[in-house]
RNA sequence: GGCCGGUUCGACUAUCGGUUAGGUCGCCAGGUUUUCAUCCUGGAAAGACGGGUUCGACUCCCGUACCGGCUACCA
């Protein structure tokens, strides 16, 4: 029996977490759920000058939001800990110690300026087998001199040696069989000169001390992938290498290339899941969740970003995508992000969410908006009428809140050209009988019973009716839209209808 | 430039050698809604190119083109 299914999603504290971003944590998600296993979060936090303060709880509650709780993290704990790679520094040293012991490294002490002036030199400079002699570093140097330059505290990083001459084979999960010729690979460093690892050493240390079986990650990641089997066979052995599995790309939705920060600010969609606020500059970037996406959408629409259960189903709950994850349903290719369909998902998800559970996320835009809402019930009901019209959660404003106040613009401009004394006599009438509902203690009347009645008084003042319907909409919602007019005469009740009614042909009259 | 990966309607995709190449978003037209949205019906719309293999190729192989990724003491 295998070893128990243990996936990591491992982010760098840099920033806010953009749709690749998620995606890769929701597939990992899914995986170790599938398959009974543990998903760990851990912070890669290796590179000091890329360091943002608030980035790591802005990725906790990133996935808290998506509902993609980990198993074991900087917060959760867990058995294999830190999880913050800051905080292991002494092992890497370790390991990279092992290697220059192997002869599969070596200290290079080359510095920055040292390398631009070289690069400057070299076209396409590779720090690789071709130029390794030329540099500074314990193979070019006697013993004697790395030694002294050791002792002398000199900065120096530890490089990997790739082999000449060697084939490095690897089965992708979603790719199948990728060959690598080593020597086309430099010898990419491991420590830098801060003592702190890079990427590579710490991802291979990382993924073996905490057991992981299965490594996700996205496609750029797949040219450096040779240094890692190089590492793994040189440090643990290939048996003990997790499978790897190299996602496709979220591209642009227009031109080429992967979807960034700018694309969405350009094409004024949201990338990051939610809003993130650079500590620095104070600028945020719009996120999906407060753009007013519903998390269940946004990570329908992730999950169907690149993999399919092979039917026609679209719509999935987090539960069923757990149940129907596979990753040999994942495309190859990168899928370019459709901002239509995103909204598309959301307004699915809409419409079958409950209107209890809907109220609650609605209420802060209502507050945002200072519309009133008395009565929690009243608001659910309205919810009702008019989610169907809604893609995003500030939807709701612009649809129904002419349920709890009177509007505030009137589109009289499409009443007045076929206005008439005949109608002007039926409203006044309308509000007549109205009134008179009132004052016999009716607050309000059924939407079936109120359509009959505006229909008995139309044909007595010889109108039809559909002459009378949208100015009498338009007295009520101030424009062309919204759920049928005697629903909501039903919903705000005789008296307010009355009212709006009685301004909106004050207003006509002083036109 | 080098290395690696990818390529089916505008977009997301189904197809795992034999189909009128299917679905969804978007778009267009019609119906329902005496508004808008929903909903219903219909429509336009695709296998990058060239060679093989095969009775037969979108599917397998080779080449070309195009697109992308990587080529940092960043991940």
């Amino acid at each position: 029996m295998d070893a128990k299914v243990r996936v990591r999603f491992a982010p760098s504290p840099t920033g806010g977490l953009h749709l690749g971003g998620v995606r890769t944590v929701l597939f990992n998600y899914l995986f170790a759920k599938h398959n009974n296993g543990e998903f760990i979060l851990r912070i890669e936090d290796t590179d000091q000058s890329r360091f943002v303060s608030g980035a790591e709880q802005y990725i906790l509650d990133t996935l808290a939001w998506c509902g993609l709780s980990p198993d074991e993290s900087p917060v959760h704990g867990g058995a294999y800990g830190p999880y913050r790679q800051s905080e292991r520094k002494a092992d890497y040293k370790k390991y990279a110690d092992q290697l220059i012991a192997q002869g599969n490294a070596y200290y290079a002490f080359d510095t920055p300026s040292d390398l631009e002036a070289k690069r400057a030199e070299i076209p396409n400079f590779q720090y690789s087998r071709a130029h390794r002699m030329e540099m500074k570093n314990s193979i070019s140097l006697s013993a004697e001199e790395v030694e002294a330059l050791l002792k002398n505290n000199t900065p120096h990083v530890v490089r990997i040696k790739m082999p000449e001459n060697e084939e490095v084979v690897f089965e992708d999960i979603i790719r199948g069989e990728v060959c690598f010729d080593a020597s086309t690979v430099d010898d990419k460093v491991l420590l830098k000169a801060d003592g702190m690892p890079t990427y590579h050493l710490a991802v291979v240390v990382d993924d073996h001390l905490m057991k992981i079986t299965h490594a996700f990650r996205g496609e750029e990641w797949l040219p450096s992938a040779p240094v890692h089997i190089l590492l793994w066979k040189y440090l643990f052995g290939l048996d003990q290498m997790p499978k790897w599995a190299h996602l496709p790309l979220i591209l642009k939705p227009d031109g080429h290339g992967k979807l960034s920060k700018r694309d969405g600010e350009r094409l004024g969609f949201p990338v990051f899941a939610m809003d993130w606020t650079d500590p620095i500059t104070k600028e945020t970037t719009i996120g999906f969740k407060e753009k007013g996406f519903l998390p269940e959408a946004f990570i329908n629409l992730l999950a169907l970003l690149g993999w399919n259960d092979g039917t026609d189903k679209e719509i999935f709950t987090m539960e069923e995508l757990i149940a129907n994850f596979s990753l040999d349903r994942v495309h190859k290719g990168g899928a370019k992000f459709d901002y239509e369909k995103a909204k598309w998902f959301n307004q699915e998800w809409i419409k079958i969410m409950d209107n209890e559970k809907l109220s609650q996320l609605v209420q802060p835009y209502f507050d945002q908006a200072a519309i009133e809402i008395h009565e929690h019930d009243y608001l659910v009901k309205i919810i009702g009428l008019v989610k169907e019209r809604c893609h995003l959660l500030p939807d709701f404003i612009t649809q129904s809140a002419f349920f709890f106040k009177a509007p505030t613009t009137i589109d009289t401009a499409s009443i007045a050209p076929k206005w008439e004394v005949k109608k002007q006599q039926f409203f006044e009438a309308l509000v007549g009988i109205y009134t008179d509902h009132i004052s016999a203690g009716k607050q309000t009347i059924p939407a079936i019973e109120l359509e009959a009645h505006f229909k008995e008084l139309a044909t007595l003042h010889e109108l039809k009716p559909g002459e009378l319907m949208l100015p009498f909409r338009i007295m009520l919602v101030g424009g062309k839209f919204g759920p049928g007019v005697f629903e909501i005469v039903e919903a705000i009740e005789l008296k307010d209808t009355c009212n709006r009614i009685q301004y909106c042909l004050q207003l006509l009259s002083t036109n």
